[in-house]
DNA sequence: GTCTATACCTGGATAGAC
DNA sequence: GTCTATCCAGGTATAGAC
């Protein structure tokens, strides 16, 4: 299994993605250059076009992979429960998520006007699909009762909002944990449904 | 009043304005051009600068000038009543403002990152004026027991959270009218902060 | 797989005529 | 107040050596 030197093929990729995930969470898309992505991850910027056809695609590629890895672990969870719990443990999970991977979320919801139509469109349905985990949960409970949602797509929007709103603003270390957080926002989305 | 031709000062400015909100709405201030801004008012791209001396403050005082306007209409309202009914006035209030100006609204929240620290440090003030609005209706309400809030300054991010979250998928013609939408919106707001 | 070098273009901003 | 013309810095992307 000899390697040539200067050959990371499964170093480097990953490292793009990171630092143009970082990069481009700071500054923009369209502010951010290949060269810069090519200084933060150590190669010259012509380097990059081995890993990708171009900065289109390499923005798309970044979005995509979060979106997937966000309904994956979403499908790794059991919402099925009695509606209270089910939204409780999506509360949660959404918002451990979320503030797990702060830049990449970021990315994918300031950079939406950034991807091509045909790019944006996939995206969407991705971002759509995930939407319909916590909808299926509202409709459950206001079919039970325990929930007062009349328009289910409304609150769902405004629901998720509210959630990832906190990735704009917690950061670590400041003066609420996770799990405080957590606990403030939980309660929060319960009133927001409960009937009376 | 005479007045040279081909002088249309008066004119010219707020065009120059309107047309950058529209175009950074759409594309994100660093992907739009001095030159489109420019064509999409109807002049050449040097004439641009007889407004502002470069386009950081073009972009900054739009931002600032969107801030103060909303600052000032909220200072018009009345939230002085019972936390409750204030709570209505301010959510509405939120509602209405925002959906008016959904590309102003969404240039100020989405180019923060965009300005230079000094023009950030600015925005960022005028923003946390804003919402010590909203946090001192909810300190009344606490403390006089019709509201249950732990945590005012979170509260206050995750109600304007979903409340903003709004003017990214609201559009006028759509299935649901403004009153509509301000009429789900409130009750979520209300059973938010209700205790137990 | 990466580098150096570079083609080619478009960006912000300015100068000077009208 | 606006236009035309232009400077020059810096952008994406490619070619060819190693």
């Amino acid at each position: 299994m000899a390697r040539k030197l200067g050959s990371h093929s499964e170093i480097t990729g990953p490292r793009i993605t990171s630092a143009a995930t970082t990069l481009i969470a700071r500054h923009g898309f369209a502010a951010v250059t290949m060269r810069q992505i090519a200084a933060e991850v150590g190669v010259q910027a012509g380097a990059l076009y081995l890993y990708t056809p171009d900065k289109q695609t390499l923005l798309f590629d970044l979005m995509r992979a979060h979106m997937e890895e966000l309904l994956d672990a979403a499908a790794a969870q059991d919402f099925s429960g009695p509606p209270e719990a089910a939204l409780e443990a999506f509360t949660r999970f959404h918002i451990a998520f979320h503030l797990d991977r702060a830049e990449p979320v970021f990315v994918a919801y300031m950079e939406l006007r950034s991807l091509t139509p045909e790019n944006f469109e996939a995206l969407e349905r991705l971002r759509k699909r995930y939407e319909e985990t916590l909808t299926a949960i509202l409709r459950r409970g206001a079919a039970d009762g325990v929930f007062d949602v009349p328009d289910p797509a409304v609150t769902t929007r405004a629901l998720i909002a509210m959630l990832t709103g906190l990735t704009t603003w917690f950061r670590d270390g400041g003066r609420l944990t996770r799990d405080e957080i957590a606990d403030l926002y939980w309660p929060m989305v319960r009133g927001a449904v409960r009937p009376g």
